[in-house]
DNA sequence: TTCTTTTTTTGACTTTTGTCAAACAATCCA
DNA sequence: TGGATTGTTTGACAAAAGTCAAAAAAAGAA
C-alpha cells in the first residue's frame, strides 16, 4: 500500500502503528463525476488518492465554475478547514476520472490520533504543505502574465494538461477560455 | 493587555495560565523601517501587534520589489512556514511606520505549550486564518480585474490605504503602478 | 527651509486579455 | 450509429493593463 510506504519513509511508526494506519484507511472506487466533497456540507472524509484525478471548485458571483484545486495521485484529497474544523465547505470536489483512493472519516481520525500521535504530526505536515503550494499559487497569480502561467502549469502538471479539459484550467488560471485557446496555439 | 484580553474571551485560560501568557509575551517598540524578518534567516520571533503597520515581501528574478503581505494592528506578525517548520524564510518583513508589538521567541513559545497548552490550540487557529486569508486573496487574484480588487481592498483595509505607499499596494494587487493611479484617479 | 530623492501622475503608445458570436470538433448516450 | 450536447477554436473587435519617459508632487535630509 502506497500510503503506509510513504508514512513508513518519514515518519517511524512501530509495526503496531503501521498495522493501525493501514488499517483505518479503507480503499474505495470512486467513478468520474463522482462528488467527494459539496459546498455548504461538512467534510466527513480525507482521502489520499492512489489514481484518477479530482478537482474542487465552486460557483462565483456570475455562476461561473471556478476551479480552485486539482488534486493528484500520491497527493491528500480533502476540504481542509471544512474537514479540520468541521464547518461547511465553500467548495466542491469532483473525481475527473475514475479514481482509486483511501479514505477515513473524521471520527476514524480521531480514533488514530489517539492510537498513533504521529498523525497528529502527518496532518500538520499535510496542512502545511498545502498551504505552501497555496502561497506558491497566490505569487504566481500576483506576478505572472496568463502565458507565463500556463507555461508554468504545463512544467509542473504535465499529467493534467493531458487529462483535463482546457477550460477547467483556464479558470484555474484565471485566464478567459478563449484567451488561453490563443496562448496554446502559439506555443 | 489586548492579547490578553482576546485570548482570555475565545479560549477559557486559567488565572495562572492567563499570567503564564501574559508574561511571556514582551513588549517591543519597532522603529520604522526595522526588520522584523529577513529572507534565508530562520523566523525566532512571532509578535502581536499593538500599534503600526508592517509588509511582508520578496524580491522576483528581476528584482522588483513584490509585497505580500499587509500586517495590521490586532493581528499575528510572523512569517509562518520558517517560524513553524524552523526553516529559512523566503520572505521579509519590515515595519512600515513605527510600531509596537508583543514578542515571544521560538523557545518561549515551546516553553509556553508545556506551561499552557491552550495554546497548541491558538496557534492552530491562527494558523488555520492565516490559511483562510490567503485562500481569500488567491480567489481574488485567480478572479477580479486589476479594478475591482483595488476597490475591494480599499473596502477591507481602509486604514492601509490611508497609511501605505500606492507602490507597495500595487505589487500587492498585482498591477503596474501607472495602471493603478489610473484606476484610482477614476473613483 | 532648501535641496535632493523618492513617489505618483500623466501622456502617448503597445501589448495583453476579454467579449461575443459563429464555426468547428469532440464526446456522450439512447 | 447519429443526433444532441458540450467543449474548443477562430475572427473581429473592445477593453484592460502594461511600458516608457517626462513632469509634478511629496517626503526626507542637511
Amino acid at each position: 500500500m502506497n500510503l503506509v510506504e510513504k508514512i513508513k519513509k518519514f515518519y517511524k511508526l512501530t509495526e503496531k502503528e503501521l498495522e493501525a494506519s493501514a488499517h483505518a484507511f479503507k480503499p474505495a472506487a470512486i467513478p468520474a463525476k463522482t462528488y467527494f466533497m459539496e459546498e455548504g456540507k461538512v467534510a466527513n472524509h480525507v482521502g489520499f488518492i492512489e489514481r484518477g484525478l479530482f478537482r474542487s471548485f465552486f460557483y462565483d458571483d456570475n455562476a461561473n465554475d471556478i476551479t480552485t484545486h486539482f488534486f493528484q495521485p500520491g497527493t491528500v484529497l480533502i476540504s481542509m478547514k471544512s474537514f479540520n474544523d468541521q464547518v461547511p465547505a465553500r467548495e466542491n470536489i469532483v473525481a475527473l476520472e475514475d479514481s482509486e483512493i483511501y479514505v477515513i472519516n473524521h471520527e476514524e481520525m480521531m480514533e488514530l490520533y489517539k492510537r498513533v500521535p504521529a498523525w497528529r504530526q502527518i496532518t500538520k505536515d499535510v496542512d502545511e504543505m498545502k498551504y505552501n503550494d497555496l502561497m506558491n499559487r497566490s505569487i504566481q497569480l500576483q506576478t505572472l502574465t496568463a502565458k507565463e502561467r500556463y507555461e508554468l502549469f504545463c512544467q509542473n502538471y504535465p499529467e493534467i494538461i493531458k487529462r483535463v479539459a482546457l477550460r477547467h484550467i483556464a479558470s484555474y488560471l484565471g485566464i478567459d477560455i478563449a484567451t488561453l485557446s490563443r496562448i496554446r496555439k502559439k506555443l
